[in-house]
This record gives structure tokens, sequence and C-alpha cells, in this order.
DNA sequence: TTGTAGGCGTTATCAG
DNA sequence: CTGATAACGCCTACAA
């Protein structure tokens, strides 16, 4: 491995030359400086980033939580791809990414120590169970975090609209004619009351009356819970000629059942999706669905966490809010 | 930030004392080793990664390559379940993850470099074009590294059954009575060439002909060049009874083109997919298809990758064969 | 059984 | 403009 020291060594000056030139100091000669530059590249030399985050106290490594009850955020293609923009944005901006989990070998940490442990100059925080003390000590500590989807006091947040998403697609479905509207909606997270207050609201705001037994719970990325919350519905005796679902994925679920009662869509029951994920684009008739948008709401975290980072004197906490929009696809009738 | 000097004070005695006794060394009496570590604890202590991997040059810190032409192998659902499982086999082993790509921030490096400047101890080696000479390059340095679904001459590589799939899938149609058997794959790869060759194989030994007709190349995880090779392979004159898809996710594609031409599946046509994810089997029918076990990919990446950390005399680079397994849903007919 | 001292590769301060 | 030199936090002969 090639250090500093050989370098100064095949150039004939002091290591500490070496340091500046490389680094880009003003106060080396300008020849010199070239010649330390030119040989550093010939000789392969790399700097070596444990010891300059030993010297600096900066890794240039951002953490990220990505853990859902499941284990499973990943397989969410929702959080892989905020995941993907996230990461391709902190590489752009020169920084690494390294995942941070409880329990690291024989060593018990919580997310803090392990966060520390690696010298993370900043955390984003995203699909977790925001209520684990052991996440909000991560919030509260020294260590500058945005966490995605949650607000904290003194954190920037990456939000998706999740107000302005069921505003849309209850207006879309209510313009195609619909007053019976179901909605079934993910477990209880602060994502999911968002979503059902602002069901309700706009609902309440164009004059429809929701029934209670138009509100099933089911569980987020999972067709069979979504599946049976449909069965129920369509037992009612004064059944929706809409279903809103969770997720694009878990609306299979449900659309399936819907088929196998010797029901089509959109002819008999309407159906509409939330995420807008890739998946949901591919299907025939293609699914009428909110789209988030994964790849802003990964920059944005990465943009602003390096931010805070770099600038932490001007550091306000703000709320960004990253719009989705309708995308109108094949399954819901005009009535 | 409390160091082992703060430790030390706060003990009464040395450094070197404290550092041996948090390491469990033998060397140090069983009542101040004791001591030593429980005001470790109570202060808070917490080991500087940073630190140590300049002294050890060891880091506890796995590189992950993961990119494709399309940078989004994340967004693979079957990639995205080895990396899951790959971060879980890793941490429970005491090591973190990291991404590794090209040119971060403004230094323009290429993987080894990358890996070298992270102090990596090894690097997994995933969904990348394995003809890259930045692959190349990395794999012939003296980084430990681990391939999944390539071969290269002194890596340990991680294999899904690419041959044994494709047996399994003619074998079974065939089974079902199936002798028209048409076989869309993805873009040129070992992977592909593997399954081709099986593909064609195993067709020939059970006396099946196969029209160069009924091969058509497409993309993988791309429902739209899968739907073209469909339409193409339904317009031939003597169309096969059933077609075989890259993976599941383009067999969508292929589906939803079937089903516009107004044919069922399967009593018109019988599908097969590969991968076997979660999504295969929400759909309805069921989509019948060969599971490669992502979990068992990642977990054996690491624990492979990790021994051969730990036990370079050890080493010896082998190939592992990962088997997976047929799913039989419901889009192949008995004919 | 414990302590001393040197050094891993960098950066930064301060003199020359 | 350039060069010593002292840290950063940790590990490890070697000495006591």
């Amino acid at each position: 491995m090639v250090t500093l020291k050989d370098i100064s060594k095949a150039c004939g000056v002091s290591l500490a030359t070496v340091s500046k030139a490389l680094n880009g100091q003003s106060d080396i000669g300008k020849e010199t400086s070239e010649r330390i530059i030119r040989t550093a590249k010939d000789m392969g030399y790399l700097p070596n980033a444990a010891a300059r985050a030993l010297k600096t106290n900066r890794s240039y490594n951002l953490g990220v939580l990505f853990v859902d009850k499941t284990s499973s955020g990943l397989q969410h293609e929702y959080f892989s791809g905020i995941l993907n923009s996230l990461k391709v944005e902190a590489e752009s901006l020169g920084y690494d990414i390294t995942f941070i989990s409880k329990d690291i070998g024989k060593f018990s940490m919580d997310y803090y120590e392990h966060a520390k442990y690696r010298n993370c100059d900043g955390v984003v925080i995203a699909s977790v169970d925001f209520t684990d003390p052991d996440v909000i000590k991560l919030v509260d500590s020294e260590i500058p975090t945005v966490t995605l989807d949650h607000v904290f006091d003194n954190t920037t947040a990456i939000l998706s609209d999740n107000i302005g998403g069921p505003v849309d697609i209850v207006k879309y479905v209510y313009g195609k004619g619909h007053r019976k509207i179901a909605f079934i909606h993910g477990e209880q997270t602060s994502v999911t009351q968002k979503r059902l207050a602002s069901f309700h609201k706009t609902c309440n705001s164009l004059g429809i009356t929701v029934p209670d037994a138009y509100i099933k719970n089911a569980i987020y990325h999972d067709a069979k819970s979504s599946a049976l919350a449909t069965r129920e519905l369509l037992a009612l005796t004064d059944r929706p000629t809409c279903i809103l679902y969770p997720d694009d994925f878990s609306s299979i679920g449900g659309m399936n059942e819907i088929e196998r009662q010797g029901l089509t869509i959109p002819d008999d029951i309407s159906v509409v999706g939330y995420d807008g994920i890739l998946l949901s684009q591919i299907l025939r008739p293609r699914l009428t669905t909110f789209r988030q948008d994964a790849e802003v709401m990964g920059r944005e975290a990465a943009a602003k966490l390096i931010d805070q980072i770099e600038n932490p004197k001007l550091f306000l906490p703000q709320q960004i809010m990253v719009s989705g929009q309708m995308l109108e696809g094949g399954t819901v009738k005009q009535i």
C-alpha cells in the first residue's frame, strides 16, 4: 500500500508537503504541487479512509437504517427504490453508505452505538418502527439524522404526501361517479393515520358518508390480508363500488379475490392501489394508483443530510414534502 | 467520546491494561479485568472502528458490488433478497456492509480502489457486468472476493443451479404432455448461456426438436421485451404450447400479451417463469416457476467470504451450488 | 500481572 | 513556500 510517506520519498519533499499538495492547499508551489500530484497518481496512491477518519473525525460514510418488522424492507419496491437513489446521490457527493443495525456480531449495540462505532457522519432513518426507544435515542443524539415518512422535533424529515395522495385518489374516483368507496389500510403507523384521516376528510368534504364497515385493516405488502379484507367487503349487503388498497402489491391479493368471486375489474368493482411501483404499470388492466416518488425521496434524504453535515451552522430542521401523482390505469370504471 | 485513556484514568491503570482487558487477553488479573470491563460499560465506551482498522488492517467491513446496466439491481426482488440475507449473515458474524461503486464524489476510482480506500476486508460481487475490466481487476487483486452466479479462476463462487433449473422445468412441462416448448431468454450473460444450453440439452435428451423460431431473446426484468417476443411466438404458424420466460417479472408482460390476443392461460398456452419471487406466488393462477434460493445464496456468500478472510491459510476457491426447486402453480396445463 | 513506548496513515499547527 | 512535529485512538511487543 502506497502512503504519503512513499510519495514524499519519491519526490524528495516532506510528508507534510505531500499532504498539503494532495489536499489542494494554496501554500504550496505550483510546480512542486503538480509534481507531487503526478507521482501520486503514477504510484497509485489512495488515501486511507480509516486514518483520515481518525484524524478528522469525518468518515464520509452515511448510516442507513432499513429494517421493518418483517426484516424485509428491502423487498418492498418502494423502499428499494428509495435506497437506490439515496445511494446514487450520496456517492455523487462523495459519501459511502453502510447499513446500521442492532447486534453486530457478539457485541450488542443499539443503533446509536453502531453508528458511532462506525463514525457515521449522519444517518438516514427509513422503514423502521419509529416508536422504538433505540430509534429515539439515535434521533436525539448529536449525530445528524434525516427521517423518511415520520416527523421528529429536531430532525429533517422527507415526507411523501400522505395527505395529498388520498385526496387525489378520492377526488379521482368521485369524478368517475363512485360514491361507495371502501378503504383497506395498512397496520397502524403515522403514515396510515394520515392517509386514513385524509380519506375521511376528503369524503366528508365531498358529501360522502363512509360506513364503518367500509374501513378495513390489513398489512402492508401482504396480499393475503388484503384478500381477506376484500372478501369481507364483498360480503356486505351494500357493497362498495370501489376499493382502495394499502399498496400496489397487496392490491393484487384483493383483485384475485374479486375475480375468484366471478366479478370483473373494473366492470363490477373498481380498484385503486398506492405506490405506483413498476409492477403496477405492467399489470393488465394497468393499475390505477398513486405514485410516490421514491427517487426524489432518496435523493432529497441524502442531499439534506449531507448539507446538514457540511453546514451545521446553517442547519434548521425542515419537513420536505415530496409530491406524488395519480397514475390513471384501467381499474376504475366510470359509473 | 470515551476512549481507552479515559477508562484507564478512571480505573487507575494503564492504557495497555485496559486494552488487554477489553480484548479478553489472558494475562490480566481477573479482578482488574472485571473492574475495567464494568467501568467501560458504565462510561459507555465504544471502540473506534477507524482507529482499530488503522492499527490492525482489519475493518470488519464487507464491500458489496451491486450494479447492473440499468442501475437497478436493487429493484429486482431476487437480488434484493440476496442482499438482505447477505446483510443478516454478515452482521451476525460481526461485519458491516458498504456499497462499492465507481466514481465516489470527485474522486474517480475503480472498484478495487474504492474497496481499498474503505479498507474492506472482502467484497461480494453480485449483479454486475462480469466482463468489465474493473471487475476483473478487483477479482485479480489481493482482496478476497466471492462472486455470485459467475465463476472466476481464483475466487469462490456461489452459483444458482442454472443447469438444473431448465432441466427441472423442461422435464416438468414434458411430463405435462408438452412437446412444443419455446424459450424466451434474457440478454447474453454466462447465466443465460447456461440456461439456454441446459434447455437444449434436456429437450434433446427427451427427443424434442426445438425449432430456431422457438428461441427468442429479451431482457431480464423487462415486461415489454418479453411481450414482444411472445407476440412473435404466437404469430408462428406452428405455435408452441408452452413458453418459458427469463424471469417471473417479465413473464407478466408475456401473459398480458397472450390474454390480449384472446387466449387463456393455461388452456390455450402454458407459461413458466423463473426466480420464484414473492410476486409469482400471489398471481392467479399462481405462476409455475423455478425458485432460486436467494436467501441461501446471500447467506453462503457472506459465510464463505468471511471464512476466507479469517482463515486465509485454509482458503481454497470453491464453487458452491445452491439448488432451487420447481414451484408448481396453475399456468401449465396437462395436455 | 501490569506498564512503557512505538507506530498505523493522516492532518494541522507552527516554525523556519 | 516548505518542513518538523504532535496528535487522532488503538494495539502489541517488550520491559518491569
